[in-house]
RNA sequence: UCCCCGAUAGCUCAAUCGGUAGAGCGAGCGGCUGUUAACCGCUAGGUUCAAGGUUCGAGUCCUUGUCGGGGAGCCA
């Protein structure tokens, strides 16, 4: 069909031009003067164009006047200045055809205000409302902006493999994949179930980070990244948690952690500057109907510092505090939410790195600080936090020293032979180098201010819920 | 997984001390109207999440379960 997108109707068309528009019904308005005055929106845009349809089309009576909210249409008219308030310009149809009818009685989507719990159960019909679309449109922007960006800066976007046979990443619980009947599944002498038969002859699962299988593409074809899929079988909970989420991992070669903060920090203003760039009305939308501050936060992120600061520093900041913690800080535990909230909430309003974390609650990866005057071992981890949503973005640079990684390996009980092809990139031509992982859809909550990371991505894998 | 809260009409919610289950929106019909969160009138619409229990009587109290929300942990 060749059609005109309604952006580009409202865009880019003059008065008086012709075109053919098509899509869905979102209000209809009859009036008994003898025209129907129809909102029709295409996804292509935030704006609905309004079709002005009278009684001269040979269907009006038989068509026109019995379409409901839902209805798929395909237009094609004339575009006039308004005569109304509320938009500029206008369609006066010259032919209407009903696509697809739809039954006002039972179409879940009516033209009233939804609760998000209640889309949720509807998650096929979401997309038609004005906030999902909106979503929608704002993650396709990011994803743009991430690719827009790496590929500036020269970075190879690399695949990282969704099935892995590694059992430790160290990043979680994580999801089985095989092929063995779970009724009746082959057993070995001692009884336990034999994985040597499965599909890949071994134990294989769902990938919980693709940035092991990123390094050995970063310590050969420099500064790399990767973007897709990632499965964390965790029973979490939480507004902020999926179980199946997307994730992009950048991983910079000849780097230190300097470099890896660096670009978080310039990473992130991209993004949002191409989201404020792009989605304005998307974001007048959020700004008036889901967070009253998003606008003002993204302009403000956009164009300010990142507060940088150790992890020593933020415990002091925090024992320094005049407030009472559910967990009174303490050097050598985790920070936690009340903890990060309060640094960037109520102490710097704007996003914070926090780096250098003590190596005993850090993955055996990260580089290895020299012990501090009082013997404390750090790593060489960031963690970026931004208000409400929390940690946005977690990364290190990576331990490249083969005997101090054998030894952090050794620490934290693992088999260096489960490993051999990642010390091979130590003892083969190391190299410095440094990455972070951002969640796609905490980025998407950040920029468009949903409170509940299952309305940020289409079909939402949480526990017990797989449905759509 | 732990703590707290909730589940009533298609949707959003109300229902006093345990005593006849209601409103708004939406839908259908009619009226009015260059309308646009339209407006006015009428109509239909209920296994009060499920299963037990207490009681003369349960939407309301108790138990268990399911689902949802908020907080916490795990993290991105």
């Amino acid at each position: 069909m060749n059609r005109t997108l309604i952006q580009d109707v409202l865009t880019a068309r003059k008065i008086g031009e012709s075109a053919t528009v098509a899509g869905w019904v979102r209000t209809v308005r009859h009036s008994k003067g003898g025209f129907s005055f129809l909102s029709l929106n295409d996804g292509s845009c935030f704006a609905q164009l309004q079709i002005v349809a009278d009684q001269s089309l040979p269907n009006y009576e038989a068509e026109v006047l019995h379409l409901s909210a839902g209805c798929s249409v395909v237009v094609a008219g004339e575009l006039v200045a308004s005569q109304g308030k509320g938009q500029a310009v206008e369609m006066q149809a010259r032919e209407l055809r009903v696509l697809g009818q739809c039954d006002a009685e039972t179409y879940p989507i009516q033209p009233k205000h939804h609760s998000f719990e209640f889309l949720r159960t509807v998650a096929h019909l979401r997309p038609r409302t004005n906030t999902f679309g909106a979503v929608a449109r704002v993650r396709n922007r990011i994803c743009s902006a991430i690719h827009e960006f790496f590929q500036q800066r020269g970075f190879l976007y690399v695949h990282t493999p969704i099935i892995t046979a590694s059992d430790c990443e160290g990043a979680g619980e994580q999801f089985g994949v095989s092929t063995l009947d779970p009724a009746a599944p082959p057993r070995d002498e001692k009884g336990q179930v034999d994985f040597a038969q499965d599909f890949f002859g071994r134990r294989t699962y769902l990938t919980v980070s693709g940035q092991l299988a990123v390094e050995p593409y970063c310590c050969s074809l420099g500064d790399v990244y990767t973007f897709g899929p990632t499965f964390r079988a965790e029973n979490s909970n939480t507004p902020r948690h999926l179980a199946e989420f997307w994730m992009v991992e950048p991983e910079l070669a000849f780097a230190d952690l300097d470099d890896d903060a660096r670009l978080a920090e310039d990473f992130l203003k991209f993004i949002f500057s191409a989201v404020l760039q792009n989605c304005a009305d998307d974001l007048k939308f959020f700004n008036e109907r889901v967070d009253k501050t998003i606008l003002e936060t993204l302009q403000g992120i956009a164009e300010s510092e990142f507060v940088r600061l150790s992890y020593t520093e933020a415990m002091d900041i925090l024992g320094k505090a005049n407030r009472t913690w559910d967990y009174p800080p303490k050097w050598g535990a985790d920070l936690q939410t009340e903890h990060e909230r309060f640094l960037t909430e109520e102490t710097f309003h704007r996003p914070v790195i926090v780096t250098d974390y003590p190596a005993a609650i850090k993955p055996f990866y990260m580089y290895l600080n020299d012990p501090d005057e009082q013997g404390r071992r750090t790593v060489r981890a960031m963690d970026v936090l931004v208000p409400k949503t929390g940690e946005i973005i977690g990364g290190s640079q990576r331990e490249h020293r083969l005997d101090v990684l054998e030894g952090r390996m050794s620490d934290c009980g693992l088999n260096r032979d489960d490993y051999w092809w990642y010390l091979d990139l130590r003892r083969y031509g190391g190299i410095p180098h440094a990455g972070f992982g951002l969640g796609l859809e905490r980025c998407v909550q950040f920029c468009t201010g949903m409170a509940n990371i299952r309305d940020v991505i289409p079909y939402p894998r949480t526990p017990r819920n797989a449905e759509f």
